[in-house]
DNA sequence: GTTTTAATTGCAACAATGATGCAAATGTAA
DNA sequence: TTACATTTGCATCATTGTTGCAATTAAAAC
């Protein structure tokens, strides 16, 4: 789907840096950091809008963060927008990279008596495919 | 455990605000964000002792942080000091407030080929008994 | 195409937080 | 009690989240 097509779903005014911001995300393959977008992005903005807008489109839940050791911080799409289930996430300790696990879907998890669920977040560390490839050549 | 045999296991000297710090955790039923530990501390602390104190704990994985909604921290006791497994964390929506869910261990994920996990980290979000207990009264 | 209106931008400014250098204070072991 | 290494408190700075406000821009109405 096209960056118009989503904000316009949300009646959202189309703004360069809103339109920018969510090209860059769906073109990659992986959740990028605001720095990793910002460099990625035509134009300039000033920080405050580049804040602003990462702030309503994660309200809007277009795109949502994913935080590794609390310090790293990636977003990618968000359900809603790529119609998929929920998923696990993935973080590669070896190239720092953070993935969307559309294909490892959460598990339900049994809770003692007396707590229910409403949302699970789950996030794998360990090593990518890629880092486990250039290890063994 | 008591605050001074973790600190004397790491070789960490036993000063009054890493000592307070574990006790306050150690002695909650739930994890405690940094202003909740700080209320309880005896003692007034500068900013940025506390801020190493905590830094040092983590980094000896004696306490660990939870994430909620990037916004929300909370630490705990880390499983190296407990004795327990890898376990989920719940969050509840209600009363805002974390616990170890020590009785829920985390679950393994299949990933996909050429990957490999070292550790998980699952966070439930809900409600939780004591709140859903005053709803039905 | 022009006008109108509401939302967004850029800037200034501030708060909160993470981080470091350094002299004074403290914990630990000799 | 002394000696040494670590930790503390303070000053200071960088980064980040946040808001108010006038200027600008997008979208809708004409």
């Amino acid at each position: 789907m096209k960056a118009v097509d989503i904000l316009n779903r949300y009646n959202l005014k189309r703004t360069s840096c809103r339109e920018g911001i969510i090209d860059v995300i769906t073109a990659a393959n992986q959740a990028l950091s605001e720095n990793e977008i910002r460099e990625q992005l035509v134009g300039n903005y000033d920080r405050t809008t580049f804040y602003r807008s990462f702030k309503t489109l994660e309200e809007y839940k277009i795109i949502h963060k994913i935080i590794v050791d609390n310090q790293l911080v990636k977003y990618a799409l968000d359900n809603t927008v790529t119609q998929k289930d929920e998923h696990a996430h993935f973080y590669c300790n070896e190239c720092n990279t953070v993935k969307c696990m559309n294909d490892v879907p959460v598990q339900k998890y049994q809770l003692p008596d007396g707590y229910s669920d409403v949302e699970t977040e789950v996030l794998i560390k360990g090593i990518c495919s890629n880092c486990k490839n250039q290890k063994n050549n």
